[in-house]
DNA sequence: ACCTGAACACCGTTCAAGT
DNA sequence: ACCTGAACACCGTTCAAGT
């Protein structure tokens, strides 16, 4: 390895763009966590993807952490970038929520990352995109912040559900129908004294519309905002 | 895998009384994680404290991540079971929020752990809880799931940005408002022009009271239920 | 400034061997 | 049935040494 990055450092142009920066690393880590899920991020999986070696990376980043964020902060700018603008209010919101989903859905680690990464970059972008909506919408001052943090929890807590479902089905190589019949046969021999509820809706639960669903909730806060 | 021998033993000795079982090693496991957090939580560091080799608990449960699902769901029933009975529905979802907010501001790990076990024993729990008050509120069979899902969602949103929250205080050994303080001036020197909103409500940040804007989110979900 | 890669200090999990 | 603890196969991170 270190032969091949020196023969490559001695022809300038290729190893100008070859050499390592935080953009490369970003991208190499997402395409690896994309491919292979979360468990797949490992310094030595970086390193081998990049021809590089393990150290090199923290020339870059800070550590782990820091990597994980910035990936999911590269797919959330780019989210919130490709959205219109322009819109009433209370559809930007849904627009955005629902841009927000299909991510997530498409890259589960993104869930799990902004589950955990409160006041961080990710989730401040979200919470400006949304803040801007709320107030578009006129709801006073003394009543925005609630508005935004409810919408925005909503959001974070069902993106970090999805997450931990997909990488539950991912563990046990299962499609998504496939897990959630799982799921309800398990909630369904949940003893019916206990769990009357969680037993009746256990067979709507393959069934259901995830997407429908969650926009449905959006719908109840963004219902609830405008009733005051 | 002895999940239903740890009780009865064969031929019906008592069991020692400083023997390993699932539950003392659950309790032991939550001692750990209040005590240090998440990252305390290791074989070496459980064995220590149940003078035990660290193979041994694998006798009790599968794996570390079984553990952290059984010390999260033991923590979930006992708040759950504490809650008084007999209210009204409003009144009951309101009480079952605010109690699992102050149990996941007592053990940031479960709220860590909540926002990613879709599904599991703990969520199922919750989710039943809320599912029975909803149909106390008499909302119709084909809205129930919305309304309980959009209210589950958001106390996991709420209780995973929580945890991060705890965590990274924690990680650099500052108070609660000496991190939103950090916070708060980390946003305010966002730039105006991308992050208008952001930058307006950063000063509210230190002073605001998170219960409150959590209770404000499940009546703006509440509100919106009731208004179909 | 940027990169190398060996070394370090861990981890969770397994398993042959014991009681 | 239950426990031991050494061994295994990793990890993230550091750092003296190189270019």
């Amino acid at each position: 390895m270190s032969r091949w990055g020196m023969i490559k450092m001695a022809h300038g142009k290729q190893r100008r763009e070859d050499s390592l920066s935080r953009e490369r690393i970003v991208e190499a880590a997402i395409a690896l966590l994309d491919s292979s899920g979360e468990s797949a991020l490992t310094f030595k999986a970086l390193s081998d993807r990049l021809e590089t070696g393990a150290g090199a990376i923290y020339w870059h980043i800070d550590n782990k952490n820091d990597l994980l964020i910035a990936a999911c902060d590269a797919v959330v700018a780019r989210v919130l970038g490709a959205l219109p603008e322009n819109r009433i209010p209370q559809e930007a919101i849904r627009a955005l929520a629902l841009d927000m989903f299909d991510a997530i859905d498409a890259h589960p680690w993104v869930g799990a990352t902004l589950a955990r990464s409160a006041g961080q970059l990710p989730t401040v972008r979200i919470l400006e995109r949304i803040g801007q909506q709320v107030r578009a919408l006129g709801v006073p001052d003394d009543a925005q912040w609630a508005a935004v943090s409810a919408l925005l929890s909503y959001i974070l807590g069902v993106s970090g559900q999805n997450a931990a479902n997909a990488q539950l089905a991912r563990a046990r190589n299962l499609d998504r129908s496939d897990f959630l019949g799982e799921m309800s046969s398990v909630w369904s021999k949940l003893d019916p004294a206990e769990y009357p509820f969680t037993n009746s809706i256990a067979a709507q639960l393959p069934a259901h519309d995830d997407r429908a669903d969650f926009l449905a909730g959006i719908d109840l806060i963004l219902s609830g905002i405008s009733r005051r």
